[in-house]
Parts: C-alpha cells; sequence; structure tokens
DNA sequence: CCGTATCCCTGCCGATACTG
DNA sequence: CAGTATCGGCAGGGATACGG
C-alpha cells in the first residue's frame, strides 16, 4: 500500500491545481477532509460501531448508543447514508419499521472504528493515569 | 440538563466480572467516550496522522496540518499530551525551539487513525459517486 | 413507530493582540 | 519561535412539539 508521501504545504497552497492532485486530507480545501469529519464525528463513530454486527432499527439503535438524541441520530443516519456508508430500509407497514444496515463501504469503515472503540476502552486506565500525573505535575 | 439514565445495556452480553462496569463507549457516562472524542477530534485525528513517521516543531505541523490555528493546534496538543498520547519537549534555547513526538501508546493510535485517513482519501472518489446518485433520487 | 421542524443556548473555533 | 489572552460569531446539538 505504498503511498506518496508528496511535501503538502497545507493552507497555503502555492499554484498547485486541484483537479489532478490526489485527495489529501491534510490540505484544508480537500473533499476527504469532509468525509474524515462526518466519520469521526461524535456519534458516526458509535453507530458505525454498533451496526458492525448486525443491522439495527432507529429505536433500537437509539437505545444502544448511550446519550443520543433523536435529531442527531437522524442527522448522522442520514449523512452516512448519503456518504454511502449506510443503507437505509423503510419498509412501508404500520406502524413504521426503519431498518439500517452497512453498506459494504461502510462495513469496511465500521470495522477499522469499532477497532479504534475498543482500543481506547482497553486502555482507558492508562489514559486515565497519564491525565493524573500531568496534572500532578502542574500544581505546585 | 441531566442526560436521559436508561439502563443502557450495551447489547453485548454482560462479562461475569460484575467488580464495576468495564469501560463502554455506548455508555453516555464512561469516561472512555471522552477520549475517543479527543482522539478523533476534527484536528487530533490530523495531528496524530502527521506524527506518525517523524516528530515536528510546532510551527512545522502547523504548516503540515491545512487549516489549523494556532490555537487549536495548542490547544489538542495540550489536550494529547494530558492524554499521555503526544510527548512535549521544550528545548530551553534562545530562539524557542519546542519538539512534539508520539508515546508509544500515541503511536498505537496514530497508526489506527492514519489508517483510516488513507482509507477515506482513496475512498474519496466512491463517496463522492454515492452523495450524486443520493442527491439526485431525491430532487424530481 | 419514525422521524421532521423549531427554538435557543452552549461552547467551539477563528481572529487578533500580546508575552517570554 | 512558541505560545497565552480575550472577544465574538456561528454552528452544533439538546429540548420540545408536531407530522406521516
Amino acid at each position: 500500500m505504498a503511498v506518496r508521501e508528496r511535501p503538502v504545504s497545507g493552507g497555503l497552497a502555492p499554484r498547485e491545481e486541484t483537479l489532478g492532485s490526489p485527495p489529501n486530507v491534510n490540505r484544508a480545501d480537500c473533499p476527504s477532509r469532509g468525509v474524515l469529519e462526518h466519520v469521526t464525528s461524535r456519534w458516526a463513530v458509535l453507530i458505525l460501531a454498533a451496526l458492525r454486527q448486525r443491522s439495527y432499527r432507529f429505536s433500537e439503535l437509539r437505545r444502544q448508543v448511550g446519550g443520543v438524541s433523536e435529531k442527531m441520530l437522524a442527522q448522522t443516519l442520514q449523512t452516512l447514508e448519503r456518504d454511502g456508508f449506510i443503507h437505509r430500509d423503510a419498509k412501508p407497514v404500520i406502524p413504521p419499521r426503519v431498518d439500517y444496515s452497512l453498506t459494504p463501504i461502510g462495513h469496511e469503515v465500521a470495522e477499522q472504528v469499532w477497532t479504534l472503540t475498543r482500543w481506547v476502552e482497553g486502555k482507558l486506565d492508562h489514559v486515565l493515569g497519564a491525565r493524573e500525573a500531568y496534572d500532578g505535575a502542574r500544581e505546585t
């Protein structure tokens, strides 16, 4: 997966054309920045991770992801659906039933953010210890 | 504003370790939530990814990460340092020189977010195509 | 049950100016 | 060079009410 490491200069883009240049999150004006922010947004990470193993209905998902409001759940799901990470299946029944699942590409990214969440959970004690050391050294 | 308190089961079968609940990002009140948000925050992702291969000075880092303000760079670096992901090395020279590098644990997380950024860059075209399809189906 | 629409307030973040 | 201090806009996102 050899990736081209370019001498990227960030915000102050010189005279380079943006048409032929490859996507680069380090550039402020690259659309990949937006996609990255969608995926790493507060609720998207948890939603993607939750959907990793099976599909969920709206209210199921809301229970699964602690603390998310209806508004933010709906909004985040829409964004992820628009970007092609989530598939929305609305059954025309009464009462309404809507199932959310991952697309193939959504599953790829979900695996990554899920790994990250598990890693963070595992390192939590380590991090909390580091914080105490940091705060301790700061007080006199 | 009290967060709605529900017996969030987290979906996963509870472990047998009843000595305090293990870290779970799905719980609104779990400290791991905060750590995850630090790591996945807008600038932290890019900063961690940038530091993956070598250390950077403050202004180098600012040039590397396009669009970041001095304030947000300093703020994010402090947060990541406090959580133990970044090491700050201030040399007592004139003019001042401060090098930022990853700690061992920082390197672990940096690899993950870096992989994610590269993945997003690679899938950008796919995502942009999905957006067009989505927006196209919406207008009629 | 599954959302959308509205209000509105918090705090994020950019801009600017200043210090060691 | 490497930050801190302060102000202010504006958008994220919570609460609530309402529609399909």
